[in-house]
DNA sequence: AGCACGCCGACT
DNA sequence: GTCGGCGTGCTC
């Protein structure tokens, strides 16, 4: 018996089946899908068993399978052709579109040591039992007493005599499986639906697969929508994938699946050790859990059979892998188990990306819409504050008005959330006195300061200019490095109101484990007045008694020298402003910017998404960005610069030869140009369709994949492009 | 990833 | 004359 394995390793030189006769002892056991350990060269390694044949093809000499890791399958058919479908989908290795798919227990790495943990039980042999004294006659009695007693039990009492019952065979020891992970069942109160969630239920139960886009509007109950939908697969046994962009960031929509779904959710998130990952994974894998809520990779949950996928906050960019390849979007997957399980894909949001909102426009996925909260109340009323006037009348950065309405709160006892937009933090040059930023004449995104050179530049088509002292719009001697920290403005909000309860969330004081939940939890028991935090704020949270949410620096976001900045800045902060008022009590907003009449900001005030969404989808197109073009970034990185950028200058010429119809711009340099003395540049292509795209791609690909000088990476539609 | 094979510089 | 540099290639 012959067995095909695809080892650990992942290189484009040994991504392929290797074969290995399989021992007389194994053969009963050896299956498709489970792991094993071979001899791999000189090295021993695990690997993933694809094929077994019954019979020796030709006479080659074939090394021994040394020994079986799994008892069960951890890759099922499904998951099998899934990754196959993703390496052509990405051009990642295919070992590497298999570990994706698991937790770091399962994944096939030779020394792994994450296990599966077990409670000790004990119980009596026989009914037949001499007479005995002191603590033997405690435990023989309590056996008598209670039938099974569990190792915990017995812990205070001398293991030693527990020892000479073992060996006298008058106890038996059973040994069973333990969850890291203990879910306390609580009560759960139905909420009734509203006739327009109601209407959202039906639509898609009804028409079952395909895909629907639900556009709801922040406090619409989405969350009710997917549970009631969830709930109505549940009892034909059927299970379901919801995607979140963070968990850890969301511990609120997990605790109202478990108050109305109980210990049939499992989730799967990065909060996780590596062994409650395990615990969770083997829930699932046995049908224990039959709801899973979790991260990017949740999609790969081995359900055997799915009745919806969602996935919520659709438009975050976390559904996108770039780091460690395999380089996929999570939407896609979802679309391809889905097509798998003839079940529906909803993808929720309130700010949906362009992509998918021009495609519901477009019908190809259904559109459904909660325009209204489910409080009855309209949506927080929205004030812009320029900050250009403001910054004349006040030092710091708390404009009058937001510094007003602060303190009305404190004094009426609501609570108030502030953000701080930390994204694109000081790395773009704008105007003190007006606002100014520098932006590249070819690509309209805003222009990457580089302290090094002293340089602005574009890191799409590589332009670049000097740094003025002088701003060329108002001609004050006032340009500077935007970015503060929150901690900064900790000090200056609690000068201004020194009474006040401050709590202060960003990445340094969640890091430790459960502190996140922990200080929601704290800030929702009204502990604290106010709430100071990066992004984390934003999103999901549902705190009643928040009246008043202000954004700092309603800005920042927009100088990312990323195409998608509009739309990142747009959505971010109506999500934010969406914390505001969802329940009895009004709400109210306040954005400070010095970008007041920039649609992405002036847009927020009436919540007007669509037209938002027209407007960019405008700018989308007469610069030939997504949803009207496809993108595609290959990146090359090497030691050696100058023979980096002649590959890349050989390989854009090639592409230039092999493709039609397709846009190239560069190649430049990286934003970030050297990593660890790594060189980096990127070609960036814009294109219709993709027929022809893979197959010059993996050309290329297989052309490098012996070059140690030069590596190449592909990422197709890239989610940032830094 | 690791390890062997192989063809050119400074040395007991 | 050898020891050893890491470029290239292979691993069932």
């Amino acid at each position: 018996m012959v067995a095909g394995v695809l080892v650990e390793l992942s290189h484009k030189n040994v991504d392929r089946v290797f074969l290995y006769h399989v021992p007389e002892e194994l053969q009963s056991s050896i299956q498709i899908g489970i792991r094993v350990l071979v001899p791999f060269g000189k090295m021993e390694l695990e690997g993933f068993v694809l094929e077994v044949h019954e019979k020796q093809e030709d006479s080659m000499e074939l090394k021994d399978i040394l020994s079986i890791v799994d008892q069960t399958i951890v890759l099922n058919q499904e998951l099998l052709q899934l990754g196959k479908w993703l390496q052509n989908e990405t051009l990642g290795t295919l070992i590497s579109c298999y570990q994706v798919m698991l937790p770091k227990a399962l994944k096939a790495k030779h020394g792994n040591s994450v296990s599966i943990r077990f409670d000790t039980f004990y119980r009596l042999n026989s009914i037949e039992i001499p007479p005995l004294k002191g603590s033997q006659k405690q435990i023989v009695d309590l056996l008598f007493e209670k039938g099974v007693v569990s190792k915990k039990e017995l812990t205070d009492i001398s293991s030693s005599s527990l020892k000479t019952l073992l060996s006298k065979n008058y106890l038996i020891e059973e040994k069973k499986e333990h969850y890291r992970l203990f879910y306390q069942n609580t009560s759960f109160v139905k909420k009734k639906l509203t006739p327009m969630q109601e209407e959202v239920v039906q639509t898609v139960t009804q028409k079952g697969e395909g895909t629907y886009l639900l556009y709801g509007v922040t406090g619409s109950g989405k969350t009710e929508v997917y549970m009631e939908m969830i709930d109505f697969y549940l009892k034909q046994g059927k299970s379901s994938i919801v995607l979140v962009p963070e968990i850890s960031l969301t511990p609120q929509m997990v605790q109202r699946f478990r108050e109305r779904f109980g210990d049939s959710v499992a989730a799967l998130h990065s909060a996780l050790s590596d062994g409650e990952k395990y615990d969770e994974w083997r829930r699932i894998y046995r049908g224990e859990a039959k709801i899973v809520i979790g991260a990017r990779s949740a999609i790969f949950a081995p359900f055997e059979k799915i009745g919806i996928i969602i996935i919520d906050e659709e438009h975050s960019d976390s559904y996108k892998q770039s780091d460690p390849s395999p380089r996929y979007h999570a939407r896609d997957v979802a679309f391809k188990r889905g097509e798998f399980h003839h079940c529906p894909v909803v993808l929720g949001s309130a700010t949906p990306s362009l992509e998918s909102m021009a495609r519901a426009q477009k019908g190809v996925y259904h559109l459904l819409q909660l325009p209204e909260r489910v409080n009855g109340k309209g949506l927080p009323k929205v004030s812009i504050v320029d900050m250009n006037d403001a910054m004349k009348k006040v030092r710091g950065h708390f404009s009058k008005l937001l510094e007003e309405e602060i303190g009305k709160r404190l004094e009426r006892k609501e609570q108030v959330i502030l953000l701080l937009n930390r994204r694109g933090y000081s790395s773009f040059v704008s105007c003190k006195n007006c606002g100014f930023t520098f932006k590249c004449p070819n690509c309209d995104i805003t222009l990457t300061y580089h302290k090094s050179s002293n340089t602005l530049r574009c890191h799409y088509c590589g332009y670049g200019e000097k740094v003025y002292t002088k701003c060329p719009e108002c001609g004050e001697e006032s340009l500077q490095n935007l970015g503060v920290g929150t901690q900064k403005i900790e000090e200056e909000l609690q000068k201004l109101f020194s009474q006040a309860r401050i709590l202060r969330m960003d990445y340094d004081t969640t890091s430790r484990k459960g502190m996140h939940e922990e200080m929601i939890a704290s800030f929702k028991r009204c502990e604290y007045d106010i709430l100071l935090g990066t992004q984390m704020v934003a999103k999901g949270l549902d705190f009643s008694q928040v009246t008043l949410v202000g954004v700092i620096n309603a800005d920042t976001s927009l100088n990312i020298p990323d195409f998608r900045s509009s739309e990142n800045t747009y959505s971010l902060l109506s999500q934010v402003a969406g914390r505001s008022g969802r329940a009895e009590k009004e709400g109210m907003v306040i954005l400070q910017t010095f970008n007041p009449d920039h649609y992405a900001i002036s847009l927020v005030k009436n919540q007007d998404y669509l037209a938002f969404y027209q407007q960019e989808m405008n700018i989308r197109r007469r610069l030939k960005y997504p949803p009207y073009y496809y993108l595609c970034m290959i990146r090359m990185s090497g030691k050696d610069a100058s023979y980096v950028f002649d590959e890349a200058l050989k390989i854009k010429r090639s592409l230039e030869r092999n493709l039609s119809n397709v846009e190239i711009l560069g190649p430049c340099s990286s934003n970030l140009f050297r990593v660890n003395n790594i060189f980096r540049y990127q070609i960036i292509l814009k294109y219709k369709t993709d027929s022809e795209l893979r197959k010059v791609f993996a050309k290329i690909l297989e052309h490098y994949q012996a070059n140690s000088k030069l590596k190449v990476d592909i990422d197709f539609n890239p989610s940032q492009m830094l």
